[in-house]
DNA sequence: GCCGTCACG
DNA sequence: ACGTACGTGACGGCA
């Protein structure tokens, strides 16, 4: 493959400073991304002035730029004095590969970068989100056929980037810009044709700044409580361990499911149900069906239980812990799932535990500061509302718009009894035949959920889809478009491509057929979350409000707000909430307030 | 590095 | 006859 050279189009070269002086004495360039690993890694700046090779284009009203370091010297500006006022001038545009990062990177020095934003990893992303790779690295080979060169390989045998020479650093620095700077041209007018232009300007882009500041806010943690917790949970899972073992009639590794598996059905002879690649499978299911013939199964269940407590959050969290700010910053990536939902990695603040007693135990630690208080709003059945809007189902959409109780109302439909009559028993099933309508369900997956033969769950299916011939036409056109198209699209025309529609493989097709159904919902609610961000974020700056963002759990958003905040700050919530879209079913949020996370919930 | 498991929406 | 709910991330075990 012929590689292209960049720099035979793109002025990497350092341009004049705004203040006209020569940019040309800098020495030992250093691109951002290096800067930031030493920051991390170390925990220090290593860096006292930081000069920038900046090439932007006036015209164009945009900006490349590369930030490089250079020896300190008495007729060198500072760096960052060159820099900081291009940067921050809300006029000119910026391009760049993962914006948020090198945003959040230039807050640390001092900088707030301003203006449009031309991102390409997320380009990337929306003209295909089923993609798992993003990286400069891949996405600048898939689209200009660029092999970028390895850091690796600039690095050598040298210990940081900053023993690199100048000469071989520069060029590696540039490249970084380059790359983004000839890819945005060419995936920008690719999002035009494809019609994301809107949705990568109106939300994508502006929710840049919202996820920045959001990570930048971060959360309060009660590390004390954390501790108490992990005491507790210590002792409890050291009495399961003694009462497995004698169970079990030996010692073994209660985390191996396959030392599990020759407990269970080799030494105490209970029989297997389910397999997995690997063996028998010993998931919760499997373990509930065989605690009717065993006392062990049962034990393992609360042992695992309390285990993941222990490992996946109170001794996880307090390792996350930002030594600076004493809270914990998690990362909402904007460019992982194939459906337009964020995720939140390192630490996952979107799966907080929340059910049982403990769930409330680990919500309870993630506290307000002082004359704070938490506010947790979340959307009502978001995405049966959007179902609903989607479809046009007459009794769906007068359902909502009539506010009744939808699980309620489909199990009346389904068991052909008055609302009024149904029973929690009915309305239990009701509500996972709900769930299943937006998974796309079958009747064996309806069956399986709900622990009743696949006649049974047909015979409802069949049911609920005789009386929401809406939602039915929906599915099949769904699948008609998906077919034809080859992708299917969100309320704000999303796509996500799904290849697998004309497998010949039954499995691998009706999988696809699935996605099919699934995305526009679960897209949809992203897209109407992301908006409601943007607004109320936009309404805070506005501002001189004092309260923060600091989390997205998909349909809820969490604030940190003071006090004496606390009366308007929930109406305007509410407001910006209910009003992102405007659906053919009323929105509605439900908002609540408390020191901690469980109070507000 | 993959697998099974399980936490969340 | 086969294998099935949609979307994630983190953990420990094991090769």
């Amino acid at each position: 493959m012929k590689q292209r050279s960049l720099f035979d189009e793109v002025d990497t070269a350092p341009s004049p400073s705004p203040e006209g002086r020569p940019a040309d004495k800098i020495e030992n360039a250093r691109p951002i991304r290096e800067l930031a690993y030493d920051i991390e890694s170390t925990g220090k700046n290593p860096v006292s002035n930081i000069a920038v090779g900046i090439s932007f284009c006036k015209e164009k009203g945009a900006a490349c730029y590369v930030p490089v370091r250079h020896t300190a010297g008495p007729n060198i500006p500072d760096a960052f004095t060159v820099v900081k006022p291009v940067l921050e001038d809300g006029g000119i545009a910026k391009i760049g590969h993962n914006l948020k990062y090198d945003i959040l990177i230039l807050r640390k020095e001092g900088i707030h970068v301003a203006g449009k934003l031309y991102d390409t990893m997320l380009a990337s992303y929306l003209l295909n989100p089923n993609r798992t790779e993003h990286s400069l690295e891949s996405v600048g080979l898939e689209y200009l056929h660029h092999k970028k060169r390895a850091f690796t390989e600039v690095l050598g045998k040298r210990e940081t980037f900053a023993d690199v020479p100048v000469d071989e650093a520069t060029p590696y620095a540039a490249e970084d810009a380059a790359l983004a700077w000839e890819l945005r041209g060419m995936l920008f007018d690719m999002l035009e044709a494809e019609g994301l232009a809107t949705l990568y300007s109106d939300i994508e882009m502006p929710l840049i700044y919202v996820l920045a500041d959001i990570e930048q806010n971060g959360i309060k943690v009660d590390t004390k409580r954390l501790e108490e917790l992990s005491k507790e949970l210590e002792l409890e899972l050291d009495a399961l361990q003694s009462k497995i073992y004698s169970l079990a009639g030996e010692e073994f590794n209660i985390n191996s499911p396959k030392q599990l598996g020759r407990i269970l059905f080799d030494v105490l002879k209970l029989k297997p149900g389910k397999k997995t690649k690997t063996g028998f499978s010993t998931n919760v299911d499997v373990l509930e069906e065989l605690a009717k013939s065993h006392d062990l199964p049962a034990e393992i269940l609360n042992y695992r239980t309390y285990y993941k407590l222990k490992t996946t959050y109170v001794d996880a969290l307090p390792k996350l812990i930002n030594e600076q700010t004493g809270r914990i910053h998690t990362s909402f990536n904007q460019t992982v799932t194939a459906t337009g939902r964020l995720s939140s990695s390192d630490p996952n603040m979107q799966n907080i535990p929340v059910r049982g007693e403990w769930g409330t135990k680990i919500r309870e630690v993630f506290i307000a500061e002082k004359g704070n208080v938490l506010v947790s709003a979340d959307y009502s059945q978001i995405e049966l509302r959007i179902l609903a809007h989607l479809c046009g189902d007459e009794g769906l959409i007068a359902a909502f718009r009539n506010n009744i109780d939808i699980h309620t109302r489909t199990a009346s439909e389904i068991f052909g009894v008055p609302v009024e009559e149904v029973d929690i028993e009915q309305r239990r099933v009701a509500k996972t035949v709900n769930f299943g309508v937006i998974y796309g369900m079958s009747a064996f997956g309806l069956s399986e959920a709900l622990g009743i033969p696949a006649k049974e769950a047909s015979a409802i299916i069949d049911h609920y889809f005789a009386r929401h011939r809406g939602v039915q036409d929906y599915m099949e056109s769904t699948l008609e478009t998906a077919r034809a198209d080859g992708y299917v699209k969100t309320l704000l025309g999303r796509k996500r491509p799904i290849p697998e529609i004309h497998s010949p493989n039954n499995n691998i097709r009706m999988q696809a057929e699935r996605m099919a159904i699934n995305s526009p919902v679960q897209g949809s609610a992203a897209d109407l979350i992301k908006i409601a961000m943007i607004r109320i974020w936009k309404r805070l700056k506005d501002s001189t409000l004092k309260t923060r963002m600091i989390l997205q759990i998909h349909d809820e958003l969490l604030f940190e707000v003071p006090e004496a905040e606390l009366d308007i700050i929930s109406k305007m919530i509410r407001e910006e909430m209910e009003g992102a879209l405007t659906l053919s079913v009323p929105l509605h949020v439900e908002v609540g307030h408390g020191r901690n996370w469980s109070e507000a919930h």
